[in-house]
DNA sequence: CAGTATTTTTTCGAGGCCCGAAAAAAGTCT
DNA sequence: AGACTTTTTTCGGGCCTCGAAAAAATACTG
């Protein structure tokens, strides 16, 4: 049952949706802010007013880009970069970046390392994170505010409240718990995610014209991921972060698939699927773990060059993911598709058949009118995810639930 | 972006709160409400007396059930039967069925009726429609409140808005208004879901202990079709009512559908596809619409009987049925099921190759943890999840806006 | 260049709503 | 009959939002 809504709860509400306005608009005026949220302007004046004197927000001359009207000029509100800073981790494969952010988003610092996860132990893995972390934080101008939120993105499936890693293909080890150990460490709240959950999140601040009520975001790399947002939100499963789509069977008990089961999706559109059948090998031949990019770019210029496996083998990772797709569009109807990461640079030998595929199932009736979009660098997407959900985290949490929380919020590092 | 929390606003979501309570609870004191909401006493008397004095709540000596404890003995609330009615009617094959039920969810009139939905034309199906609701209003006692919703069922997909019939194996045209329709001739706001989805509905307010937040009802009858329940809430697709479990793609390229492609889940699971495949027809064979209830119950006996290809019929439906389920499970994470229809009679024969498939997926990794329940009989189950439906939109549109709605209601039948 | 028009922002009083504490109510127990 | 216990109502205080009006800041205009 939900809970009934307290007095206390509105105003709460009310200095989220003025912060998630200038979050979202750039450079609004109070006059904008009211007409969005829909609040009187007595309201926003009064909010707004407390919001700068608690140092969030701060008026700016906005002059310039506005023509010179008539009337009172409108003052543009703008956040306070120096309001609050948060850190992102993007951990994937051999790599891991890192970066802490202001809260307007812009990177302050930034460290990204290579080394071998697939071969550490879940303490050395768990030790290099903190690692960076903490030297970033070390870097941070004396005085600073202290990190407010650490967004961890994984590859591979976190549980539903975000706190730990529960599988990833980076690493055999499971049930990392991340989360509680970067808290225990740092002292800052922690969530892990994952990574294309927070694609999805990226697209909607990158292009909210686009990428709006409900969209999908599948990345094609060496696995196959997706992140949905439907009706506004973004979808998880009900016990993981969800949204496992390169494990919806297309064909029962086909090609072996990298998670040890048999026809899975990505058995036949991840990047080793592509290269087993480009090479001609047998289906039920193990995952090879180490095609690189560089092995699927030359993949994807000899299958360019004419007939023969390769571009078989993009055929084939094209009509599973066609399949696929259209089985999730007869759940959820279909959306717009943004093919994200290596894949994506070779969506022209995939789409062709992704839409012979679709155009066969019930969900893609409409085939020709869905929007394909393919943007093959991943990381910065998911970086950019991570920056938001920790910000949108800080904006309402933190700074929604009045002075006092944001007072005590303010500790600077050491 | 959300819309501004006014300060009216807050009255309204807490006077829902106060009747979902008490629509839930069966009985509850104040003070029970007061702890299940998680508001003062003092709101909660409040807000209780004003619905009482509207009329849509009343106070009950709780007294026989209640062992006599010390201190005041609680006052029941309950809900006021006379309060308001709905109307729910449920189209499908060959049948409509129409109830008038009161406030408190009981029917006071019924009426069902046989014809052949299948060669009738938009405009006879329309018509037959209206002719039942207007019988079942005319018998109304004269002076009793003109009902506030209707809301009717029907096999098929509907609009996201609930107001068109999109689709429907019952019929051959397409995109009939039935809100527009029947508010136009009733004057009396309408809503158009589909039978599934008012199955899951159903099933919450019978067994909130087993379906409570997250749940799939799917429905085994000549097609298939399901609802689904998603942290709490019915999940629809975003264009349309959604969820057409029946038409995820099992096997591409593979038996015909009655939607016209191949290889749907239905194609194999739907009775057509059962009756089709043990009588050893080809699977490109249209599907057959005349089986019955009485061929599949026979259907049935003879694989209880022994090895034959009707027990192999239902092997490949409960086959196709488990890798759906387990592509669902891959998005959504697994959740307890009901099956319901005539196809939940013959679950003795679909459950050994369900958990088969099952467990051959990604989502069905516990799968002999995931609980299945069977329901034969889903008229009334859709029935009561329409009654639920049209009751919860009373009580949060009309009921929880306060005194001026509730005045506007209340228009006696002629 | 002073006055007018226009638009934005702030101020102010009114009306609602929720909460906590205290009081009242309605029984049981001794 | 009085003490005790639990439920429900009453009352005053504190917030919050709103609408209207005032103030502010600038462009237009003759």
């Amino acid at each position: 049952m939900s809970a009934g809504i307290r007095h206390d709860d509105l105003r709460r509400r009310n200095r989220a949706l003025v912060i998630a306005a200038v979050r979202r608009s750039g450079l609004p005026s109070r006059t904008e802010i009211a007409s969005t949220t829909g609040l009187s302007h007595s309201t926003i004046s009064a909010i707004s007013s407390d919001l700068i004197a608690e140092g969030m927000l701060a008026e700016t001359k906005a002059g310039e880009h506005a023509t010179a009207r008539r009337g009172r000029p409108q003052v543009a509100l703008t956040l306070n970069p120096k309001a609050a800073t948060v850190i992102v981790a993007v951990l994937s494969l051999n790599c891991l970046s890192a970066a802490i952010i202001d809260y307007c988003g812009e990177p302050v610092a930034e460290e990204q390392r290579a080394f071998s996860t697939a071969t550490m132990s879940k303490h050395e893995l768990v030790l290099e994170c903190i690692a960076m972390l903490r030297r970033l934080m070390a870097g941070m101008s004396p005085g600073a505010p202290k990190p407010l939120r650490i967004v961890l993105a994984v590859q591979g499936i976190s549980d539903a409240a975000a706190r730990v890693m529960l599988w990833s293909p980076i690493t055999p080890h499971r049930d990392i718990a991340f989360a509680d150990v970067l808290e225990g460490e740092l002292a800052i709240p922690t969530t892990v995610e994952n990574d294309c959950n927070m694609m999805a999140i990226a697209l909607r601040w990158r292009d909210p014209a686009r990428y709006r009520d409900n969209f999908i975001a599948i990345l094609l790399s060496h696995g196959i991921g997706m992140g949905l947002v439907i009706k506004g939100e973004l979808f998880t499963g009900t016990q993981s972060s969800g949204g496992e789509f390169g494990h919806m069977i297309h064909r029962p008990g086909g090609a072996l698939c990298r998670c040890g089961r048999r026809g899975c999706v990505e058995a036949y559109a991840g990047d080793y699927a592509i290269w087993r059948n480009a090479h001609l090998k047998n289906e039920d031949s193990p995952p090879e773990d180490a095609v690189t990019n560089t092995d699927m770019q030359a993949l994807a210029e000899r299958a360019r060059a004419g007939e023969g496996p390769e571009r078989e083998a993009y055929r084939k990772a094209g009509t599973a993911i066609g399949y696929g797709v259209g089985s999730l569009f007869a759940l959820i109807d279909p959306a717009p598709i943004a093919f994200v990461g290596g894949g994506a640079a070779a969506f022209d030998l995939l789409e062709p058949s992704i839409r012979t595929a679709l155009a066969r199932t019930a969900g893609g009736q409409h085939s020709d009118a869905i929007s394909f979009d393919t943007i093959p660098a991943e990381l910065p997407l998911i970086r950019q995810g991570c920056a938001m959900r920790a910000l949108v985290f800080v904006d309402q949490e933190i700074f929604a639930a009045g002075p006092q929380a944001v007072q005590e919020s303010r500790i600077a590092v050491a």
